[in-house]
DNA sequence: CCTGAACCTGAGCGCCCGCTTAGATCCCCC
DNA sequence: GGGGGATCTAAGCGGGCGCTCAGGTTCAGG
């Protein structure tokens, strides 16, 4: 829907498209073995419903169809688990991200977009983004570091398109790095609340905060 | 600051001025006894810092310089713990949206108060906000219903608000209840990534979140 | 000075945790 | 058809968990 005419030599731009239209999806198709994919998925359910702590091993194991045992076949530890989890997710949505800072149109537009899409996959993956947004306390000191760094990024994305509707008078904003952070948390914490059963489609909610946002940036006076 | 006139009459406006006003606050001063209190306050801290699941009976108990039967004395489970802090919690915070709600002004004046205050108060009392706020799951079935129930209300003030500044014709907002549950999901999110030692104080986050929400419900237009 | 209630501790019970090990099974290539 | 790496399981180890209980300490009232 953005790379309209760039769509050949854009590789990040076919795989994210396809998830982004459909409803589920399944970003751990570059997780091999297939018993480790197995695995990982469990534990991002088990995750999601009762926390990293509260999940034990057997819970995930169990939910492969597996013996505890063969968690420690692919995996070193829980931890690591989590872990990895945390990085496909962190990278998922950081490529959500930028593919829409990146696109055409101006910053209104790209503002918009980011946020509908990135609304859309907190509320459409929940169980995926709940794990990746809220457990990361639960990781060790070096891996909880590199996530950090994948969140910089995450930051500065949209930090630089509100940078943009600043510069070129589309925008009014006072505080460009509290109005980045108040974006994203209301964003991130769509996790939080959404519910696969309540009212609103993801959809709706990416439309309703899209405008939200734009009015927060006072876009369109 | 919004009962100046019937400040004598009201019985929760003094208890609620004397702690929005100063930046820490000790809404423990109801439990009792003494040795009960310093439990609890010792397991605002341990949940807040470790989550509830990973804090141990042996941590609380030794943050309260006691040994780990003590805790036995004073409440049933580890779960009561959690119970009780959740429950003054949710009040705290429901009495605080209340007496912007129903002060004086109109609906722009007491939504930018309710807001600012909110959020004053999941900043300042980042520790006890974490642990109410988001371990909620950790209940069972029975105290989590009642612990919702608060919620409910803490909600209907918020929209109450909106719904009045909308009949006013003082807002522009085309969906009251998404906006209210943006609203109320920016706010309580602070508790997540406020960090006491950042660049920003309570007061600060409080005035930026403030102006934020009037631009969502297109006030001063 | 004694009593009994309130409060707290040391020791530990039973359980389940994350993780390991020895060995069975599968499947591919020769 | 048989050797060998990859994969999985049954069994269980050491340890820390939530929680209990018998007994010590404190102190107000008689």
């Amino acid at each position: 829907m953005v790379f309209t005419l760039s769509v050949e030599k854009g590789r990040t731009a076919m795989s994210t498209a396809e998830e982004t239209a459909g409803g589920e999806m399944q970003p751990w198709a570059e997780v091999t073995p297939d018993a480790a994919r197995r695995l990982l998925v469990a534990a991002v359910e088990a995750f999601a419903e009762r926390g990293y702590h509260a999940t034990t091993t057997r819970d995930i194991a169990g939910r492969a169809g597996m013996s505890p045992a063969a968690l420690y076949i692919h995996f070193k530890t829980k931890e690591e688990l989590l872990h990895r989890i945390s990085r496909i997710g962190h990278a998922k949505a950081l490529d959500i991200l930028r593919t829409a800072a990146r696109g055409e149109g101006d910053a209104t537009e790209r503002l918009a977009d980011a946020v509908s899409s990135f609304v859309r996959w907190h509320a459409g993956g929940r169980t995926t983004a709940r794990v990746v947004q809220y457990e990361l306390d639960s990781l060790g000191p070096d891996a909880r570091a590199e996530i950090i760094g994948l969140r910089r990024q995450v930051d500065a994305e949209v930090r630089g398109i509100i940078q943009d509707g600043v510069a070129a008078g589309d925008f009014d904003v006072p505080d460009v790095p509290g109005t980045t952070l108040a974006v994203l948390s209301l964003c991130i914490d769509v996790a939080r609340w959404f519910n696969v059963d309540g009212p609103r489609t993801p959809d709706e909610v990416g439309a309703l905060y899209a405008d939200l946002v734009l009015r927060m940036v006072g876009a369109g006076k």
